[in-house]
DNA sequence: AGAAATACCCGTACGC
DNA sequence: TGCGTACGGGTATTTC
């Protein structure tokens, strides 16, 4: 599933192999992946532009390419393939970039969440996001001070990409039960130090999911690891890592929710 | 204005 | 077994 750890990896592993390759065909295989342009601008636009690097902001992959930007968002099912050597499409597949050097670059997406837009100005295009929570200008401080100015639940709060970029479901559950918060506890009372335990907690399991190569969950799988090292999420019924209570699941905001209802008390 | 609800998708896992 | 249905991911859009 496509939150930051695995956008991370995924553009990092894709930079070496795409800098510097010059696009020679680019074929939308549907049409709706593409949320920008019409295919036929997107074609002239990209053709002959050769890549300068491969780049992430939030769960956003960013293609620099000489004259403009190809920006992708995976969401839950998509990936992307560098493959070398000639390619024949496959059934899922949404985007192709053929490149120069024998190289294809494969949108391939079976759920066909995924979409791709074509920016003059990828500033623009990025500016509704909220901080990078592993930036150095994301501090305590900063979040308690961003949780205060609302007083919704701070689960949907966290996966708001307005307020935190970067954090998805998985992470979310993660981080709250590692900082002992509930995800329907409202923003506004979360006092300093279990801001500061929050920050800690978000850094951490998304560190952890980027060292762990991203994770995965229901078929869709990219060679990460982190699903083997869930503390709740999916894990209804299982014992809690920290005290053994069974991991119970709810509905935050329309989302499931997974917590230890002993860790992670709804006080006050 | 801010927050909540809905729409978009389809492979999988269930119940009957 | 086959059919119908619920589920889940993230975000743009719509509604409250």
């Amino acid at each position: 599933m496509p939150e930051l750890p695995e956008v991370e990896t995924i553009a990092r592993n894709l930079h070496p192999a795409l800098a510097g390759r010059t696009v020679r065909d680019a074929r939308l295989l549907w049409r709706n992946t593409l949320a920008a342009p019409s295919p036929a601008i997107f074609k002239r636009q990209v053709m002959g532009q050769e890549i300068r690097g491969v780049e992430r902001r939030a769960k956003f992959i960013h293609i620099r390419l000489s004259s403009t930007n190809l920006i992708i968002h995976l969401r839950m099912s998509g990936d992307l393939l560098a493959v070398i050597g000639g390619y024949e499409p496959a059934r899922h597949d949404r985007l192709i970039l053929d490149l120069s050097d024998d190289m294809t670059l494969v949108f391939t997406d079976p759920r066909k969440f995924g979409r791709a837009w074509l920016v003059d100005d990828p500033q623009t295009f990025f500016t509704r996001l909220g901080p990078e929570p592993l930036s150095d200008d994301f501090t305590p401080s900063v979040l308690f001070t961003a949780l205060q100015e609302h007083k919704r639940a701070l689960k949907p709060l966290l996966l708001d990409q307005a307020f935190l970029a970067g954090v998805g479901n998985i992470y979310a559950d993660e981080a709250l039960h590692l900082a002992q918060l509930h995800p329907r506890m409202p923003s506004n009372q979360v006092s300093e130090s279990q801001a500061a335990a929050l920050w800690q907690a978000v850094r951490e399991t998304l560190a952890e999911g980027i060292r762990r190569n991203g994770a995965s969950i229901d078929w869709v799988y990219r060679g990460g690891q982190y699903q083997d090292h869930f503390r709740v999420y999916q894990r209804t019924g299982q014992p809690c890592p920290v005290c053994g209570t069974p991991i119970q699941r709810l509905t935050v905001g329309q989302r499931g929710a997974h917590i230890c209802p002993a860790c992670q008390p709804l006080t006050g």
